[in-house]
DNA sequence: AATGAATGAGTCTTCATTCAT
DNA sequence: AATGAATGAAGACTCATTCAT
């Protein structure tokens, strides 16, 4: 289900220092902050294995080689560890939709787009357990709701940003903005649960010739 | 969030006899059938509120006025009722997808599809609390898994079809049908979740044009 | 440490219904009902023996031949079962303050305050385990501390009619009813617990002897 | 409920060498007294605060600017640091018992009685927090039983040895004095906390005469 | 002598499911 | 067919105590 191999390329310093749980008021030394980060990483992994809810704080201490006490020494609960993971992810998907290239139909634009894309899959997938539990949590914690909100204006907005400067005549930039963003968002999960089997070129490909087909008609 | 006021307008005939629980075996006489039609609507409702794992048995049967020993009567547990629902869903969608017009750049295609997603919207809208909570179950038994993929290989091998017919050189039709369903499903997500705040007809005429501008580029 | 034969003198009928708990409403049927009796009284025992602190909802439930989750169909926590025994207390001990004769130097006066004394120390015997673990819990919830003042004032004011009655010159009052109660209440302690070892009769006659000694000098 | 500032009364070097916990086998440095005596008053205020089981060693190490470890250097564990200020109190209140002056109905017996029962209510109000404790921890450990035991005996004899010289005819000197302390520990109670509202001259004098009144009958 | 970190046994509490009427 | 009561396994969380530096 979930490709374990893949957390071998979390950088460790991404994750933190992203909490304000109970260590908001100790300065961490050496040891503490090596702590605190196995229980990021493991509960990346433990969400990915079993779920939000089907993950118990047992397990994800199990797999950080941590003793029960230990997790609550940093996260007031299990819902503040995935916070913390949210909010490390947000951070970074909101630097990633800056960096979202100028949209043109040179072969310049072409390739930059298609880099982007890669890049966005890339961190698609290693954050894909986080995101998904992000999902099944929302129910219980509305303050994920905000975070996630965050992110879907930094993204949406970037695209429509490309729209306007495509200026497609009878479309509104920000709603197609939104569109484009929803396909490439859906259509990376689904080439990253395998729903659909396609390689990583061919569906790169696509994607970019569909955004940019869609914003620049080939005929002009 | 949820509007619950659109449950009004579900069809209860709509949910019923797909289940295949302890009653399966024993005829319902109209009481039964009234039951079990309660507790299946009252399902949803408390779903859409609280999601799979926050909502108890006990908020179920208090939803529908029934008795916590009345719910095993109908379902051999709450796994089973979520089940009744999505199969529910699963045969209606899938129904929908059969009916997913030629896609070609005429005024009466256009006309035609913009109808469709139309009607997939409205769908959408009415089940979304089914297909949020379904995804939340997925990771605790993979049987729903599986009923998913029926929905999306119907769909998804409409839009192929459609995309297989506009032939776009050097595109796999495919891999655009997926990318199509894509596109539709979350950017009817964002509108049904108010995540972006646009009025129907504006979704629908961007969501049509986006469709047909990118498989037939207007300049050919 | 506390003799549990006396627990046989426990009327049933005193201790229901004082609970607003999770039962507050459901009406209790005769099952439920005696379920419930067994929990308080289980409780009256657990609590004798190991104080509040020291009890567990586990021995509570062991003495009661109930299950665990039982409890909690009944009491929010064990906050909740001492508060509904508590109740009951001040309920009765308050009547008892209702019925303290008028304290006069004749042999009638003698013989009734006598009485009075006598069914105070039953009480008192009776109800000690739940009023010391009242004493206990009293620093975790505060409401605990009303229920009690509002015993202390029925009895105070009632030995303060007394001692208004007898009118010593230079003495509130108030003032010395308080004493009077406190005399009452500690001394009834020191022999509950036997902390003097005093047979029953002579610490009543001790206790009337001092109480219209103090109030009417013999000499008048 | 209690007041803090009375705290600031209270002499350290009284509560100092009464432990025979970890320490009693290494001499103390200066540095090292500082710490227990900080470790003895923070354990004052938080009991006095939560209660002994409300508190959590953490509260204590806190007050006392202590670090976690540091404590378990100077005290085995929780009771161990209760029982020390228990020892403490009993060896002041045994002084205190010993100077209990001669009952008597003149007006230098009267002085005397009165300004020991202000000394009495000073240290009463002083030492009440841990008193109140020590009842609470009673069931836990019964060697504050003991302690309590050695207490009562000193003050009931004390009083027994007054009423003897009294010399009522028909009532047990010894029963007698335990009602006399009883009248004094629990009207001291009642006052120090606030249970009744009255000055304390009202109050000491009040107690005198009563005490007086029923030893030695005025008409005599 | 002091400290921050770690430990894990011990409890409370919830809730899906079964039972007796 | 329906219901209120009972059950107990499963999990979250606390906190006294020990450890390594």
């Amino acid at each position: 289900m979930y490709d374990d191999e893949s957390l071998l390329e979390l950088d460790p310093v991404r994750l933190w220092p992203v909490t304000g749980g109970p260590t908001a008021e100790r300065a961490l030394r050496t040891r503490g902050r090596n702590t605190m980060n196995r229980l990021l990483r493991a509960g990346i992994v433990c969400f990915a294995r079993k779920g939000f809810h089907g993950t118990r704080v047992d397990d994800i201490v199990k797999e950080a080689e941590a003793s029960h006490g230990t997790f609550y020494l940093y996260f007031a609960n299990k819902d503040e560890l995935l916070e913390a993971l949210a909010r490390a992810v947000t951070a970074e998907l909101t630097v990633l939709a800056g960096s979202l290239p100028k949209l043109e139909p040179t072969s310049t634009g072409r390739e930059s787009l298609r880099a982007w894309l890669a890049e966005f899959a890339d961190m698609y997938r290693l954050y894909r357990p986080i995101l998904r539990v992000w999902t099944e949590a929302e129910n219980d914690n509305n303050s994920f709701g905000q975070i996630g909100n965050t992110v879907f204006q930094a993204l949406s907005s970037a695209f429509a940003e490309g729209a306007r400067v495509a200026a497609s005549p009878g479309v509104d930039p920000e709603v197609a903005g939104t569109a484009l963003l929803a396909l490439v968002e859906r259509f990376t999960y689904f080439t990253a649960t395998n729903q659909i089997r396609v390689d990583v070129p061919t569906s790169l490909d696509t994607l970019t010739s569909v955004i940019l087909g869609s914003l620049f008609p080939p005929g002009d």
